[in-house]
DNA sequence: AACACCTCCAACCGCAGTAAT
DNA sequence: GATTACTGCGGTTGGAGGTGT
């Protein structure tokens, strides 16, 4: 299913190797080197193709590959180095000895992902998603009605619980002059400074607290976003909204009737809204897949929506106030 | 015991970049 | 400069083995 044979047109063999075939290769390669994939296999009379005799070198047979469960160190430096590479898991092998890229990407995909979702963590921006949240409901708030004086935290007497940096930075983006709503304004997928990998800042790792990490994200956010004075549209559109005004985002942002109630916030799916393709290695500009109230079923199972509400309610919280 | 579902990882595919012609 | 061949990379899949019912 899916998947068209690259070998058996030409009579050559695909599947799991053999014992047979693992040692043929590694005497040929012992003998004559790697390199000259296409003949090798033929040189070497294994009845593959030359794509798979190098895939099986890299990832299994090479001598300096190390092989068993990966330790917390190399977890952690796996967390760090994706929070600046982002997909790029040869570069991410490269600076671990001994793990090929397909290993570190199947354990990433595996385990790691779902170590920081059950952390709250954005696996794609390394961004708590409590932050993004809160960022994307001010912002919402303020679109909605930009005349509006914003309060959101207070209103919802989460005060104390949010970082006032972020705050902060979020009614500052909306004192500046919001075009995104107009299609087309803007000219790259990446211009989004605020997730270019190359600032995310240390990413959690399993020593590490989320308080911590909310904070350097918040720092990050500043430092990001003081660089622009609009919100792309494509970061409506990757979760299929395609007009940043449109009220409906708001709706969504703010629960199914448009107000914050208990069971709204936890109903919402801002864990779909939020989220991005797991597979997607640019962060937040996925052009593929829409997220939108569950749409998507990979890693939902593990959703933010669980994970990044995971808050205290205040007592004096009022579950009925509107927007 | 039998079946269904889930997890994990080796292996595959398609695409992009680079080198050779 | 255009075309072809080769290589490397990232995303995805299939299936074995594990777990739950």
């Amino acid at each position: 299913m899916g998947k068209s044979p690259c070998c058996d047109k030409n009579g050559l063999k695909k599947g799991p190797w053999t014992a047979e075939e693992d040692q043929t290769l590694m005497d040929y390669i012992q003998k004559h080197g790697h390199g000259r994939w296409r003949t090798l296999p033929k040189n070497a009379g294994l009845k593959r193709c030359g794509k798979s005799c190098r895939l099986r070198w890299t990832n299994y047979l090479r001598p300096d590959i190390k092989r068993g469960k990966f330790s917390p160190e190399e977890d952690d430096a796996i967390i760090q180095l994706h929070s600046v590479l982002g997909n790029k898991w040869s570069a991410i092998a490269a600076r671990l000895p001994g793990r090929t890229d397909n290993e570190i990407k199947n354990y990433w995909n595996t385990h790691i992902k779902k170590k920081l979702l059950r952390m709250g963590i954005d696996p794609v921006t390394h961004i708590s998603r409590f932050d993004l949240l809160e960022l994307y409901s001010t912002l919402g708030s303020g679109l909605y009605n930009p005349s509006q004086q914003l309060n959101l935290a207070g209103l919802l007497g989460l005060g104390s619980m949010i970082n006032p940096e972020l705050l902060n930075l979020a009614k500052s983006l909306l004192s500046s002059n919001i075009q995104a709503s107009q299609p087309g304004n803007f000219q790259a997928q990446n211009q989004f400074p605020f997730f270019q990998t190359s600032q995310i800042q240390t990413p959690v790792t399993s020593s590490s607290t989320t308080n911590a990490y909310l904070l350097q994200n918040t720092q990050l956010l500043q430092a990001n976003l003081n660089q622009f004075s609009a919100i792309p549209t494509n970061i409506c559109q990757d979760y299929g909204y395609d007009d940043l005004s449109d009220q409906s985002i708001i709706t969504q942002l703010a629960g199914n009737q448009g107000c914050f109630s208990g069971e709204n916030i936890q109903n919402m799916g801002f864990g779909s809204l939020l989220s991005t393709p797991s597979s997607s290695s640019t962060p937040l500009n996925s052009s593929s897949t829409t997220y939108v109230n569950g749409a998507s079923t990979e890693d939902e199972r593990d959703s933010y929506g669980s994970n990044m509400l995971m808050f205290d309610v205040p007592n004096n919280f009022n579950s009925n106030v509107c927007l």
